[in-house]
RNA sequence: GUGAUUGUAGCUCAGUUGGUUAGAGCGCCUGAUUGUGGUUCAGGAGGUCGUGGGUUCGACCCCCAUCAUUCACCCCA
């Protein structure tokens, strides 16, 4: 008998862990909801077609393909199969895949219900998704996206409730040190113009994008490798290094960026988010715009935001921005436009582990555990378990005759704050022995009495 | 796809130049304690040293292969 394994990349979540990760999406889908976004599932397995071409070349490397059901080579023909390319015979011998991300579902969902959904159309998404990668730290090849996502309206109030979104997030979770790194693609684009860069802006944003994480130095290295000349590569950094707050980066790029109309399109729409924030009576607590986020870049246009908590080994815990051509790759003519951004819930938790931010109370699951002597002590409990759930507490009774030391160190075990303790006396006159399993305080109350402490 | 790393008890890890019966801490089980756990004390169970081959009188240790793990690059949540 081979011992049992799970796939690469792939975890179990075990009753301790589905207490802390629920602790993390409940925190989530309550302020998603609380904005008005509407929960959307879609299946695991999406057709090949809706999936291929949407994540660049790398992407449609990393997708999971399903072998097709059946004779699975009846159409491949003997040539194909005697040339052994692999690539050539994917589509013949696949038609299915695992979905990649929640996006490119939501823009299939959304292209085929055009006409039943509101327009815009809010709707948040909360699954697992599938990447053929290889495993590391903070990445995995089954993870969850906690994605909101608005579409069919280009207004920046939905760039300023992301913001105001992920805040509350993460209040709710007690991260204090994070940043909301936010950027636009137009500044991006004002960057390369003002390089000369037009060409090649690619490589640029490619290679700047990771600047606080090689440094300064090795960033100048590679554009210098790409083609670009010693004076782009100044007017590039002399941007970059510009120092100062959010509002300063705002008019220092306002005056770069005058023959830039892209640039100054990415300026005034970021200074008007900024401005928004204000107007749903905040600030731009934790934000920080940074010239040098560049991300994904497939299909952003607009906005584009990266979360990082703050001295932890883990990635980026959310992401987002603003595309406009989301559904133009399904036929669709109008090109709606769409903002949106997901949080990862596997690296959300990777960090709280961390930092050690799990609260107490989110891992405990039963708040009672009904103790007894024997059967008729057990009998006697039953019906006070059943008073206990009616007053809506989650309580259980140790189904075996067994020892008290057995019954508490299972209490400890599962993290269970409170005990009663039923024994002959009890039953008697209905007082029973209440136990506060941290403190190892007893006192004599009444089922009734027991309900109104916990509720208080 | 590229480059490294590690694999010894349920978990975290020791293990001397290659030498007899492979250890510790934690966890687990039993008892001290037939109405009280988390502390203490005493005892106990638990190992094909990842797997396969090779070198050797002798391998946890050296060599080769293989599988798995973790990490970095690319890319990404």
């Amino acid at each position: 008998m081979e011992k049992p394994t799970l796939p690469k990349g792939t975890r179990d979540f075990g009753p301790a862990v589905m207490a802390k990760r629920q602790f993390i999406l409940d925190a989530i889908r309550k302020v998603f909801q609380k904005f008005g976004f509407q929960p959307l599932e879609t299946p695991a397995m999406e057709n090949l077609s809706t999936l291929t071409g949407k994540y660049g070349e790398e992407g449609d490397q990393l997708l999971f393909k399903i072998l097709n059901s059946g004779d699975f080579l009846k159409d491949v023909s003997a040539a194909k199969l005697e040339a052994r390319n692999s690539k050539q015979i994917t589509t013949d011998i696949s038609e299915k895949g695992l979905r990649y991300d929640l996006t490119v579902p939501f823009a299939r969902y959304v292209v085929m219900n055009k006409h039943d959904i509101p327009t815009p159309f809010k709707r948040y998404q909360i699954q697992p998704v599938w990447r053929a990668d290889r495993p590391q730290k903070g990445r995995y090849r089954e993870f969850y996206q906690c994605d909101a996502d608005v579409v069919g309206t280009d207004s920046l109030t939905c760039e300023a409730e992301i913001i105001l979104m992920i805040r509350e997030v993460f209040q709710t979770l007690r991260i204090d040190d994070y940043t909301i790194k936010i950027n636009h693609r137009g500044v991006l684009t004002g960057l390369a113009e003002l390089a000369g860069a037009k060409e090649n802006q690619t490589a640029l944003f490619v290679a700047i994008d990771k600047l606080d994480k090689i440094g300064e130095e090795k960033v100048k290295e590679e554009l210098l490798s790409k083609g670009f000349t010693e004076k782009s590569i100044k007017t590039v950094f002399d941007i970059l290094n510009f120092q100062g707050t959010t509002s300063q980066k705002v008019v220092f790029l306002n005056d770069q960026f005058t023959k830039s109309e892209s640039g100054d399109r990415g300026v005034s729409q970021l200074s008007a988010v900024l401005r928004l924030l204000r107007d749903y009576n905040s600030d731009d607590k934790h934000v920080e715009f940074d010239i040098a986020l560049a991300r994904g870049l497939s299909y952003y246009t607009g906005c584009i935001f990266e979360v990082k908590i703050n001295n932890v080994s883990i990635g980026s815990v959310s992401g987002g921005g603003r595309y406009d051509n989301l559904t133009a790759a399904f036929g669709d003519k109008e090109n709606l436009s769409g903002v949106g951004f997901s949080f990862g819930v596997d690296r959300l938790y990777d960090a709280m582990e961390e930092l050690n931010l799990f609260p107490k109370e989110a891992q405990a699951s039963t708040k009672i555990l009904i103790c007894h002597f024997d059967e008729e002590t057990q009998r006697f409990g039953l019906k006070e378990l059943s008073a206990l759930r009616a007053a809506g507490i989650a309580a259980e009774v140790y189904p075996d005759q067994a020892k008290m030391k057995k019954q508490l160190d299972y209490a400890n075990k599962k993290m269970i704050p409170y005990a009663i303790v039923i024994g002959s006396e009890e039953t008697k006159n209905g007082f029973l022995t209440f136990k506060n399993m941290e403190t190892g305080d007893q006192e004599k109350l009444t089922v009734q009495q027991i309900i109104q402490k916990l509720k208080a």
